[in-house]
DNA sequence: CTTTTTATGGACCGTTCAGTCCAATTCGGT
DNA sequence: ACCGAATTGGACTGAACGGTCCATAAAAAG
């Protein structure tokens, strides 16, 4: 059995590039020059590679949620307590304002304001992303109302969908400019009435 | 003095049918070609009346706020319970789901997350867009605590802040395709909350 | 060293983009 | 009827878009 000549690049590493890329402007605002040029790839390659710029997108994405679930599922599981994780996972959203310059916000939300229900595909990996973090937060909701320190007359369902809410207006917040105090009044709100 | 061929065409009228498609697919996703078919343009009518599209889309922003804000200051002001204004409110980005197949959300949040910093010009005009919707949750607020519907253990500004990213998180639910009843839930809590 | 398999660079494609320009037209004022 | 001012349609522009294709290069297997 003969085998061609391997690859020069490494297919993970030049996804990262790509992601990292949609991340910041968008689908559409990201050209295939810009692509080509920050995986470090020739157009051929690419193509070969990958299909076409739609589906090295869907492939992002999937990359991109894969990571973020394990991120997030490892901070909520090597910690004791629920409230924490959701106080501290809802700051991290603030903290981005300093940081960044343009704060790049979170892949799923952004392509959810892009595409909305435009794109099968896409609108399916978005709904999968939300159900991803709802569920999170469904997990952290249990583990605080078994520890005393979340509200028990609300269901981790209810909770769930609220929270994931407040985070994504965060994320709108942010890309809207708001200020970090502002941004902080909102957590505080959010984070006092778990209790 | 001597005045010229009259336009053919009203400003507002054409500018209204611009905003619609702007809204409905974001700035970018708006060719000039759709521009010209809805607005019933001829290129040079609009390049000589608005100069560029850039600038007929922030006349579009403009002319959105401007409309909102008078509608939501008029539903605020015609209704004595600070409260139900909230919850109205809220409730009316669901409607959203049945009504349209593909949601359009709102102009200014969707501008914000399209562009985010990235342009001065709308930068600008999205901040004062949020900061408008703040001062109507803000007014509501200070209603609802002086009827003693609203809780008055924090202040109308936390408040406002805490509604404005709450709205805009359903928007980005909507967009993503959630379902009524996680949208109706989400709003629930929020509603409980504020007593 | 040859053959086979595959990757690669770059030329090329048709389309669409926002924007410019001008000749023809249309209307108000005199 | 005429003139001046302004609108209008349509041709045109250069650049950028995503995508295709092929000749060449390179490496692994025999």
């Amino acid at each position: 059995m003969k085998i061609g000549r391997p690859l020069e690049f490494d297919p993970d590493t030049v996804v990262d590039a790509a992601m990292a890329l949609f991340w910041e402007q968008g689908y559409e605002a990201t050209s295939l020059q810009d692509l080509l040029e920050h995986m470090h790839l020739s157009k051929s390659s690419l193509y070969q590679t990958f299909g076409s710029k739609h589906a090295l997108f869907l492939r992002c994405i999937d990359r991109y949620h894969e990571r973020t679930m394990v991120d997030l599922q490892a901070r909520l599981d090597g910690r004791s307590d629920g409230f924490q994780f959701i106080a501290e996972t809802l700051n991290r959203v603030i903290q981005e304002v300093n940081e960044l310059a343009n704060p790049k916000g979170c892949l799923v939300t952004n392509t959810a304001n892009e595409f909305a229900q435009s794109d099968r595909e896409i609108a399916r990996r978005v709904a999968a992303g939300l159900a991803g973090y709802r569920d999170i937060f469904r997990q952290a909701v249990v583990k605080g109302q078994r520890e005393g320190s979340i509200r028990s007359d609300m269901t981790p369902d209810q909770l769930a969908n609220y929270l994931v809410t407040g985070m994504s207006g965060l994320r709108t917040m942010v890309k809207a400019g708001a200020d970090r105090a502002d941004l902080r009044q909102a957590v505080d709100v959010i984070v006092t009435t778990l209790h």
